[in-house]
DNA sequence: CCATGCCGATTGAATGTTCATTCGGTTATT
DNA sequence: AATAACCGAATGAACATTCAATCGGCATGG
């Protein structure tokens, strides 16, 4: 009731026409007429186009921070919320295809300087920070600096589902357990035994969607 | 002779505006300003802003090319290959820290939809993807599709040269030794032993740069 | 059950600004 | 003197933003 839904198709409009159209290149008019809404109308929710990018970032974030926590505060063993985590990760990217090139051309720009020190950019860094920090501590991870182990997680799931957006790999059957696998050989002592398959949950995260129009 | 300085001059003022005010925000009047040119002269070398900024591209993407074929092509064993591949790359994202940037937004942009069929990008992905079937049909790497294996190396590098580049993570010392380490564990087998050391021969890859100015 | 007034939502034409590009003229190079 | 490099004010198109006008739902009172 909050927000009312203009509200998220717009959001959903921009993140579809930057993706196609680059950061420049869309245009507030071309946003207004793909939302099937008056150009007026977008200043009526959003002060400014800054404004509006920028609180579309937010939403987008506070997803992948609900993500993140969810998956950290179960109480699975280490192994398998490291996998879940991977996991969930990767198929939130899959699936909402547009936003890792919102957030990729968001982070090179001038908006992003002053998010850097926003709350929740803090509250992920931390949480994600902390899941390593137990892992090392706990001796299953290997004894690097958390910020390093968690950099080589974050940026192998990234980089696999840029790979599927561009279609240049996509990741069938097997493989997806496959990567895990790396990733986890990768931050881990050499031996360290994999968790059982079993035991895995992993969620599909793809945010709701349709335009309110055809 | 070829091409005046001039023309790298306004490539080197291009790549700084970009990174401090995104691909938007760095009208033609001020990389003019920067570059202390005219607007006109600007068009002299280049047809058009769009033709500019895939000049740039592809001028960046052959420094890279280059690197990769260099490295690949040397005579030492596999694992050494790996690892200078790996710093080669690293140090030059980190010795031209415009690059990355200027990377990430031309790739998100429709300019990047009329390169994907490029020569060069093709010459790119064919050597790496080259030297990992290598790796995989002499048993050193695991036996995953090299797409895949080339994917986890390149986006290592690339990650941790942006952590680099938010100041987020500065590897000191060891740590870009222990980092190429868990890119090397995640696609061998495990157990594979490490390259010695002081077999490994790494490069600054810093373009040449001043402005001509100050 | 209708009439009236209220208010947020919505519209899209109008405004002023920013920007890529042009071009007539100037300076440097041969 | 001829050609190439360079300049920067002028041009026109594209764009973000504004705003006066309309819509539509809903409450009140007759």
């Amino acid at each position: 009731m909050e927000q009312p839904d203009k509200r998220h198709i717009i959001f959903y409009t921009v993140l579809e026409l930057i993706r196609e159209k680059g950061f420049h290149g869309t245009p507030m008019s071309m946003i207004a007429g793909r939302a099937n809404v008056a150009a007026g109308t977008i200043y009526h929710y959003f002060e400014s186009k800054d404004v509006l990018l920028v609180e579309l970032y937010q939403f987008i974030k506070n997803q992948v921070v609900e993500i993140i926590s969810e998956t950290e505060t179960s109480s699975e063993k280490y192994d398998e919320q490291f996998y879940n985590l991977w996991a969930n990760l990767y198929n939130f990217y899959i699936n909402n295809p547009n936003v890792l090139g919102f957030f990729e051309q968001f982070v090179n720009s001038p908006y992003y300087k002053d998010e850097l020190a926003d709350a929740n950019v803090c509250a992920l860094r931390g949480t994600l920070l902390g899941f390593f920090r137990k892992g090392i501590e706990s001796k299953m991870l290997m004894p690097l600096r958390p910020e390093i182990l968690s950099a080589l997680f974050h940026g192998s799931v990234i980089t696999m589902a840029k790979m599927h957006r561009l279609r240049k790999v996509v990741l069938e059957g097997e493989e997806i357990k496959d990567v895990i696998d790396a990733c986890w050989r990768s931050v881990t002592h050499a031996g360290t035994s994999y968790p059982e398959q079993s035991n895995l949950k992993i969620k599909l995260n793809k945010m709701e969607h349709e335009n309110g129009k055809v």
